[in-house]
DNA sequence: TATGTAATTTAATAAGTATCTAATTAGATG
DNA sequence: CATCTAATTAGATACTTATTAAATTACATA
């Protein structure tokens, strides 16, 4: 769950001092002790901020003989400020787009997994046709993690239990792009670039 | 300053169960026992939460008999979001304007400054050329404050230590787009209106 | 090695906050 | 009016956090 991330990187804004500070450091780096008599604070409560703009990827830092300078991190801070709104509006985003998704596709899927599919979540058989193809192998897939990487042995892992016949599946996941693979390792593609069934 | 609205936005958002009060919402409006229900507090919680979303501006209530229903403010959840970074590159954006001002046109402004006003600040004439006019213009009109409502006297006795003729002053500022007036009262326009002498 | 400087850690304090229970308010309805 | 329901308030508790002074660490350098 992301949600902590989000709630780390508010907290790390919800605090004057610490705004303060990432408004200097927006005119380039500083070092504590600046930072410090700036802000009319000691060094110490300067430490303590800078802990906390560190855990939520706010700032860098770069040490040069005794001095430690901060700097922003300012791809962090562009990417996480929308971040919230994703998360809000995301789960009613699926939502609707599941209530887009037309009856008749509900009902093909639902029989091809329910066919395709023994109780216990085993893949009698690799469909033939294109389409319950695909819907069998969205299927499987969906059950990996978002933005998670994975080794190829973790993928065979996962396919396993699912289909004794895990190369052919994981090769199907590659070529209908519902993963990618970069020096071995695997990652999920995002959903716009799967394959559709729906359109065939 | 706004410093307060931001860090009070991003505390409304440094915890885990006013996010996903927010995330319920999205789907539609719910009211206090609901959402009780939904996130394991009680009633008295719900409240308290929704008082810190409310004063975030982050929800809206409608009342209907004994219930209150929330909901979600869109407008300022999508704003606020990138409030805070606007916040904190505002001073070093202006600066590296300032950066790119040409030397000539530095060096222009500066000479005008000196020979147009008295030390004590008194514009000595109106410059008959357009470009030194701007100049001078621009260079009074800054001392105004940004966001400011002024009436029409307060404008006037804002000019008058500069120079006697506040009237034409005043006209020009409106007709070089520095000020607009709306029903008697002035206020500055975004920089980027302004009549601009360096192209000239 | 001794000394100095910047940063961090520790321990203490004060202020803030999330949550609950119990009491109270506001409104609706029989 | 008595009663019910939803929401708020008040008070208590436990937890978190912003800040500081003092001690400690990490380097650099004379």
């Amino acid at each position: 769950m992301q949600l902590d991330k989000i709630v780390s990187y508010h907290k790390a804004l919800a605090d004057p001092t610490r705004i303060k500070m990432l408004i200097i450091l927006a005119e380039g780096e500083r070092n504590g002790q600046v930072l410090a008599e700036k802000l009319h604070v000691t060094p110490a409560t300067i430490t303590h901020h800078a802990t906390k703009l560190r855990e939520a990827s706010l700032i860098n830092e770069r040490r040069d003989k005794n001095t430690i300078y901060f700097s922003l991190n300012d791809y962090f801070i562009h990417n996480n400020a929308t971040a919230i709104v994703e998360l809000i509006y995301r789960n009613v985003r699926n939502k609707r787009e599941e209530d887009v998704m037309l009856e008749s596709h509900k009902k093909l899927k639902e029989s091809v997994i329910n066919n395709f599919f023994t109780t216990e979540g085993r893949l009698k058989q690799i469909p033939a046709q294109l389409k319950k193809k695909l819907i069998v192998l969205e299927h499987v897939v969906s059950q990996l993690e978002n933005g998670r990487k994975y080794t190829e042995k973790e993928i065979n892992n996962f396919i396993k239990p699912v289909h004794e016949d895990f190369a052919t599946i994981r090769r199907e996941f590659i070529m209908h792009q519902f993963m990618y693979r970069e020096n071995e390792i695997y990652e999920l593609n995002p959903k716009e670039l799967w394959a559709r069934w729906e359109t065939l």
